[in-house]
DNA sequence: GTGGTCTAGACCACC
DNA sequence: GTGGTCTAGACCACG
């Protein structure tokens, strides 16, 4: 099943683009399954706090992109092989961390440096 | 001197935002001084690509922030202390590392394996 | 309601300030109300055939005035007190009318061929 | 002469504009004559705290328009027969007197409180 | 050349 | 439908 309890807001993101960006990052973990109901447009609009339209243009691109179904009613279904997230699951890797590696070294840290950090950054979170 | 080699957009999130981080991660590298000038908003718009509105956008919030100041018709500087540096410093480590190091997590990327995608990547770089 | 018939586009001022001021004069002549809903930014856009942007900043520095209230997703609607209303008319005899009456008197305009000009403006817009 | 004692800025229209008009005010009021000089761009910048480059344009386009003539040096002189002075007196006053005029109609003034306000605005004037 | 502003068009989130 | 924002391009005033 797929929570949202972690979901955080990325500063200028569009609202839409994270919640699609959300559900695929639970694809690539295996926290949502091939076939799985995802949560309704208006429980997801009350557990997030987001208007049920904007709920409803992230589903209607994860589907246009494959990703999802839509069955009778308004119920969504998670439709995706594991090629697709494979293929999910490279891209959002790549973005991430070729991002975090490249605002690291910007920062001019090396690569030590940048190791510790990732180490602090994965513990902090083990103890939240 | 700022160089603004290694930039790359982030797909989502506004260009401003993203020159308004990279100017940051500068000062925090120390890549760039106090009291050095900025790239002219419409050479920084050619290389980068992008309207010179964006460049002019970017530099009037860090402006606004005090990290920068700008007179008509001269050019624009940086006017950063170190304690504004070491401020912006945590800014970034707290938001952006932070965030991508969750997303990571989310995706259920071990630690170990975190760490192997780094050097990757710091070595891609370096061989660039 | 406020209508926008007889608006016209002054040459060289900023159209987002005629705007402006032209809801200004409709408050002063009674002409729109305290709560009374303005037009909307697509709608006045299309009307007076600029962008919506334009409208929008009008709108946006008569909210800051104090003078208009919008909300997100609702309409904008007019908040002017009396007390406001009665600082716009001044402001607006103070500024905008002395400054013609000044401009006609640098050009050596007497006051009976003012007044001559004025009667042959009145009665041509009744005839439109 | 022309003087430009009594230049007042109009809030949003460019500077340049301004001046253009300014001085085809005058030309209208008789106060400069044909074949007159205009002041030195350096002193009509100081008199006005104007950019030269500023006073340059409105020259220029005065120029374009055919009003002016720049002789030997930086020297410009009025060049402006009777047919053009009159042409520039209709455009004027169709401007200032029906934005005036419109003005005054659209806040809802009626003929008779219209030119009450246009007498006290010609004797205040008069008692500057 | 520099920075500042106005207008334009497209997109986002909300009702 | 509504208002809010981001990007774009042209113009203005200044050095």
């Amino acid at each position: 099943m797929l929570s949202f309890d972690n979901f955080l807001q990325t500063e200028g993101m569009p609202i839409y683009l994270q919640i699609i960006r959300y559900i695929k990052q639970g694809l690539v973990a295996g926290t949502v399954q091939d076939g799985e109901e995802l949560p309704s447009r208006r429980v997801l609009s009350a557990l997030l706090a987001v208007n049920p339209n904007t709920i409803q243009k992230a589903y209607r691109i994860l589907e246009e992109e494959g990703l999802v179904v839509s069955r009778s009613g308004a119920k969504s279904y998670i439709a995706a092989d594991q090629t697709q997230i494979h293929q999910v699951r490279s891209e959002l890797l790549e973005g991430d961390m070729r991002q975090m590696a490249g605002a690291m070294k910007q920062m001019g840290l090396t690569r030590e440096a940048a190791h510790r950090l990732l180490d602090q950054l994965f513990c902090e979170e083990e103890n939240t």
